[in-house]
DNA sequence: CGCGCCATTGACACGAGTCAAGACGCGTGG
DNA sequence: CCACGCGTCTTGACTCGTGTCAATGGCGCG
C-alpha cells in the first residue's frame, strides 16, 4: 500500500540498451548518512532518485511543522520526479532512514528519455495512476479510521517493507510511526502497548523494534479486507 | 486545489487535427441527471468521461459505507481514467451533482491516442503529477487540521467551482460538505453556524445555499497561506 | 393535510491531544 | 570505570474537540 509503484526495474524495462547506456554514463552514484535530505520542501528540482541501497521516508510539512509521512522508499524505488515533471518545486519532503546509496537522474536526461520513448511515458502513466490511487486509499483511511486501526493498517503496510523471509521486524521510531499513522508519539506507544498485551505485536530490543507475531489479529484490528 | 487539472483543452491541445476527428467520431455524447452515478467502486472501466455540462462528485467509500470525496468535476474537466490506465476496477465513485452533459471515450480509443502521440502522454503525465501533489496537500490537511479550519480551506477550495463573477454560491448539501471535509452532517452544521455568526459566509435561501461574505477571514480561519 | 427529506439544535460520552514527569539506554568525558 | 547529560520511549492526569444519539423545525411535494 505505501510502495511506491515506480521502481527501477519497471523503469529500466522500457529502456534499449542504447538509453541504458546513456542512463548509466549521465547519471551519478552518491552515498548519503541516516538522517540527511536528500530533498526539502520549496527546494528547486533537477533531478529525481532511484534508491539502490537503504530506506527513504516521504513526508510532507502540515501547519506548525508537523510531518505527514506518506510513503517509506527501500531499494530499486523512484522519487522524487514530480516536480520535474510539473517544473515545480518540490512538494514534499526525503529524508534518509538508513546510510543509502542514491543514482541521481538529471531531469534533463529524464526528459530525453520521455520524449524518445512512448512505452517509457505510457508506463510511468501507469505506475503515476497507481501511486494515485494508493494515495488516495490512504487518504480515505487516515480521514474515516480510529487511530487503533490506523495504526493497525500502517503496520500492516509496512510489512513489505520491512519482510525477513517469514519474519517482519519494524525498526521505526516512534515519532515515524506517529507521522505514517497521523498521530501523535503518545497516543501511538499507547496503541503499541495495547497491541502488545493482546500479542499482536512484541519489541524485540531495548530500541523497541517491532515484531509482527499475528498477521491475522493484526489484520481484524485494522478492519483490513 | 480540487480542480482536477486534466482537462478538456488541456487534451485537445495536444491533439493533431486528425486525432481530434477520431476522438469525434468514436465518442459518444450522453445525458444524465443529477444523482447518477456514472461509475462506482468496483465497476468494470470501459473508458473515461470528459464533462461538458454540470457538476460532479468524486468519491471513494471507506469503512462502515463513509463517503470521502476528493474531487468536484466542473465542465471541461475529464475523470475515470485511472483505471483504464492501469487495466484496475474503479478505485472510486462518481455521481452527479447537477443534470449533466457527458463525452464518452472508449478505452480502445484512448490508448490508441497515447501510443500514438508522445506529446499526449507528456502532457497526461504532467496532469497526473500535479493531481498527485494536490492529493498529497488534501491528505496532509485532513490529517493535520481541526474541523473548523478544513470546512474553511474546503469552501476556499470550493470557490472556483462556484464562482459567478464576483460572487460564490455553493449549493452543496451538508452531507456532500462533511464528506469533503471528512466529519459528520452534524459538526459540519455547527461549523457553519459559528461562520455565519462571524459573517464569514451566509446563507442565501431556505436550501441553505452557502454564499461567502468575506475570503480574508475564510483564508485566516482555514490556516491558509 | 400529511408525509418525508434535509437542516438544525441539544445532551452526552469518549477518543485522542496536551502537558508534565519519569524510565531507560547510550555516548562522552572526567 | 563511573557519572552525567541527552534523546527516546513510556506512563499518568487532565481537557476538549468531535462523533453519536435523539428530537425538533422547516420546506416541498403528492
Amino acid at each position: 500500500m505505501f510502495r511506491p509503484k515506480i521502481n527501477e526495474e519497471l523503469f529500466l524495462s522500457s529502456l534499449t540498451p542504447q538509453e541504458k547506456q546513456l542512463l548509466t554514463a549521465e547519471s551519478t552514484v552518491v552515498k548519503m548518512k541516516k538522517g540527511q535530505l536528500v530533498f526539502s520542501e520549496d527546494g528547486i528540482a533537477f533531478g529525481c532518485y532511484l534508491l539502490l541501497e537503504g530506506r527513504v521516508k516521504l513526508y510532507k510539512t502540515g501547519v506548525l511543522g508537523k510531518k505527514q509521512i506518506f510513503q517509506i522508499g527501500t531499494p530499486g524505488d523512484m522519487f522524487g520526479f514530480h516536480p520535474i515533471l510539473n517544473e515545480h518545486k518540490y512538494p514534499d519532503s526525503a529524508e534518509l532512514l538508513e546510510d543509502s546509496t542514491l543514482q541521481f537522474i538529471p531531469s534533463t536526461l529524464f526528459f530525453r528519455l520521455l520524449k524518445s520513448n512512448n512505452d517509457l511515458c505510457i508506463c510511468l502513466l501507469r505506475a503515476l495512476s497507481n501511486e494515485f490511487e494508493s494515495l488516495l486509499g490512504q487518504e480515505t483511511m487516515l480521514a474515516q479510521k480510529t487511530v487503533r486501526e490506523r495504526v493497525c493498517s500502517v503496520l500492516h503496510g509496512l510489512i513489505p517493507h520491512y519482510q525477513e523471509g517469514e519474519e517482519v521486524f519494524i525498526p521505526l521510531s516512534r515519532n515515524d510511526l506517529a507521522d505514517l499513522s497521523g498521530t501523535v508519539k503518545e497516543t501511538l506507544v499507547r496503541v503499541l502497548h495495547d497491541l502488545k498485551e493482546e500479542n499482536v505485536i512484541c519489541t524485540t530490543d531495548s530500541k523497541g523494534t517491532i515484531r509482527i507475531m499475528d498477521l491475522g489479529k493484526l489484520k481484524r484490528a485494522g478492519e483490513i479486507d
